[in-house]
DNA sequence: GGGCTTTACGACATGCTGTCGTTGTAATAC
DNA sequence: GTATTACAACGACAGCATGTCGTAAAGCCC
């Protein structure tokens, strides 16, 4: 809800918060830009701020060169999203995706148990609420 | 994978043609602007356009005033996004974003046995291939 | 013919994205 | 001290998609 797509670029920063934990600018423009010319610092910058300003990256502005990481994890963006396609599509359910991608053979045999052993741990939590 | 996002307007039109099968551009222009002016006219017929070269509808033009139908289910579209989605973020699989809406408890019970029915169904369909 | 409906498509404003350039500032080197 | 380097902050821009509208052409009906 509070989270809007991340497009290309942005994601690949997030890739490497993901990856990483904290990060100065730097090492993001060396890993996006290997060929770094002087220009590209100003584009990470400019990502990184914009990715701040969404909400996904926080600053730790404390030494003069900053420090960057994730707010956002990849699960939760993830799902986040998963859930934004079900609002639009099916009213919010879930299900009627997954029927799909199962029907077309889309999913793995081994997805299929990995989903069915996550439903059964989802089963005993307790029904409180 | 030959299926790019849909935009709102776009989704729209969809939602028409996966409610009524065959419509003509007259129909939907009437549901999509219930005021509608003379100018809405070429805005629908835009939007069938683009649609059509996306491969979303099919026009029928046999009559002078053509019938349209959409070529992608919902479920078709809803899990090719799907797919997309868990492309991007988990290499291919579609557990991990489960997981996390089941840890958020972003899934309704009742959901969560829908989905283990859908799994179960998919059981015993053979293991052929 | 005139009028109406529809198709086809050009054109435009808007918004977002990725990019780059410029400016100010802070640390470092000399 | 000054020069240099690195960084932060942000303005500006081109590209693209989207939604919108306008206009021209073709068909039909009267």
């Amino acid at each position: 809800m509070t989270h809007p797509p991340l497009a290309n670029a942005e994601l690949a920063v997030m890739e490497l918060l993901w990856a990483e934990d904290r990060l100065t600018a730097r090492q993001i423009r060396e890993q996006l830009y290997p060929d770094s010319t002087k220009a590209q610092h100003g584009t990470v910058q400019r990502l990184l701020q914009r990715l701040e300003e969404k909400g996904y990256v926080a600053r730790d502005s404390e030494l003069p060169v900053h420090l960057f990481s994730a707010t956002v994890g990849r699960g939760a963006y993830g799902s986040s999203q998963l859930e934004a396609l079900a609002a639009k599509l099916t009213g919010g359910a879930v299900a009627p995706l997954i029927t799909h991608l199962i029907a077309e053979k889309k999913i793995s045999r081994q997805e299929i148990e990995r989903l069915r052993a996550i439903l059964d741990e989802s089963h005993d939590e307790g029904k409180t609420s």
